[in-house]
DNA sequence: GCATCGATGGTG
DNA sequence: ACCATCGATGCA
């Protein structure tokens, strides 16, 4: 089997047919490129909401100086702390909330923010909302920071594997981290090549 | 198509 | 003061 295989969503679902505990406690990287072409899954209000992710970028340790937790551990990042598979929400700018699946052991800061999806489901009664940016994703999806520290593979928010043919992904420079030092031109970014709902930023990379 | 700017509030 | 954003505005 080969490794592009092995890191992939493909037959690492548990059970309940959503992604288990052991997809989410790998690296950063790996995760993020996982979850493109998932399945993200939000309960809420009697409503059940299904996107399927296009844009993700890792944040890798505390050494990430674009990672919230190069600035130390205080009571912002202690979700970020968790073991793999909880979800790390934060409010930034006065008015948007971000949802990043902790990734890795515990006591090891590392995330992966999702980024863009294309809706699948759930928005019965009218247009389907653009999904293309972490804001506008996290308010369509009704994420905020109630949300923060949750468990990833409970009924609120999860992920389904991916199905069909594995996407073509490409990895570019994180986007908004530009004090980030050295760190901001890491090719951190994940996206599936082609996907016209990918967020504004530049929508060209390296394979 | 692009660059620039303001909204708005948690955080350290 | 800064910020892992977004939508509006101006101009081409």
């Amino acid at each position: 089997m080969q490794k592009e295989t092995e890191n992939s969503a493909y037959g690492t679902a548990g059970a309940s047919g959503r992604l288990g505990r052991e997809f989410f406690e790998r690296d950063a990287v790996t995760v993020a490129r996982a979850l493109i072409g998932t399945t993200l899954v939000r309960q809420f209000r009697g409503t059940e909401y299904r996107a399927r992710i296009v844009e993700t970028e890792a944040y890798v340790g505390a050494h990430d100086l674009a990672c919230h937790a190069a600035k130390g551990r205080t009571a912002r990042t202690e979700t970020l702390y968790l073991s793999g598979g909880h979800a790390y929400v934060y409010f930034i700018y006065g008015m948007y909330s971000m949802l990043n699946v902790v990734t890795g052991v515990a006591e090891d800061p590392q995330a992966v923010l999702i980024r863009a999806a294309e809706p699948v489901a759930g928005w019965n009664g009218g247009p389907p909302p653009d999904l293309s940016g972490p804001g506008k994703l996290c308010r369509a999806l009704h994420i905020t920071r109630a949300q923060n520290g949750i468990d990833l593979t409970d009924d609120a928010l999860h992920f389904l594997p991916a199905t069909g043919p594995p996407p073509r992904i490409i990895a570019t420079p994180r986007i908004g981290v530009d004090y980030a030092k050295e760190w901001k031109h890491e090719l951190l970014r994940f996206l599936e090549l082609g996907s016209s709902a990918v967020s504004k930023a530049p929508r060209k990379g390296s394979a």
